[in-house]
DNA sequence: ACAACTATTTAGCATAGCTAAGGTAATAAA
DNA sequence: TTTATTACCTTAGCTATGCTAAATAGTTGT
């Protein structure tokens, strides 16, 4: 198709925000608002990670994620725990029960777009699967993907 | 590569994710919240709109989009006009000054992704533009783009 | 006319973002 | 070692944006 860069970034652009409200739908489901669900798959998929670099990897300012960390503490879905050489620092590890609710969620989401997948044409799910380390490799120095809205 | 449609979904939800995290860095610039841009972006790319028709497409409740456009209104981005057969429906049209603010923001965002698409070897550029088309029949049946978070 | 339905608004509440400012721990410098 | 600075987190208070329930106004059907 000879497509230029800026038409490539345009189309993906697009593409990128139907297929989020697409599976966005499935998150009222598990009972957890956006703003934890993205938090907590941080949490599941990276490992333990302190308040301000959750704030960094989540694009707000630290007093929010103080507040979240304590809300979700109370929840039982994340365990605060002191650094031990550097006890300025909060780590947040997922317990049990936040990794359960948070991968259940990330399948209901996979699950609705696998079945749109499914319904496209055999040479158009081809071309995805060709397409989908090419797009790993867009964000390789990017940071984790946190469930995202 | 072979991949299920499982595999296809999973790769294709995060590349969305860490893309609109990528692009979101530049919406501070506009000077508009994420849910003023979303909203324009569909009454700028949509036509004007109805409070309960933006609401259904920006996937919240009428009240939410009747105090937003108030605001909006205010701010000089959309005009509210009444429906001249059924006068129980307000219209939202995009000012001049709102088509700007919001072409320019998107014009960033695009710039932004279109720079990182240049930075790719040109056979994994050539699988994206391949992939365009697919990503778009993915979702046919549904609404419009609305600058989505 | 009037009952029922539809579109929007108002009111009141909860969540989640921000900045500013405070407390405590670690580190650098005198 | 004492002092000053820096780093990490929290608290307090404000704004924006989501919700539900209920009110208002316009339309439609009998």
């Amino acid at each position: 198709m000879n497509d230029t860069e800026r038409g490539i970034a345009d189309r993906l652009h697009s593409a990128a925000i139907h297929l989020l409200r697409h599976v966005r739908t499935e998150d009222a489901e598990s009972g957890l608002t956006a703003s934890r669900l993205s938090a907590l798959s941080v949490i599941v998929f990276g490992g333990p990670i302190s308040i301000s670099d959750l704030a960094a990897a989540e694009q707000v300012r630290p007093p929010t994620i103080s507040r979240l960390a304590k809300e979700m503490g109370w929840e039982g879905l994340v365990r605060r725990e002191r650094d031990s050489t550097d006890r300025r620092i909060v780590r947040l590890r997922a317990t049990a029960k936040g990794r359960q609710l948070l991968l259940e969620g990330r399948e209901r989401r996979i699950a609705k777009l696998a079945q749109r997948v499914a319904e496209l044409p055999p040479e158009d799910r081809e071309r995805l699967s060709d397409a989908a380390s090419a797009l790993e490799r867009l964000f390789l120095a990017a940071d984790h993907d946190g469930a995202g809205p």
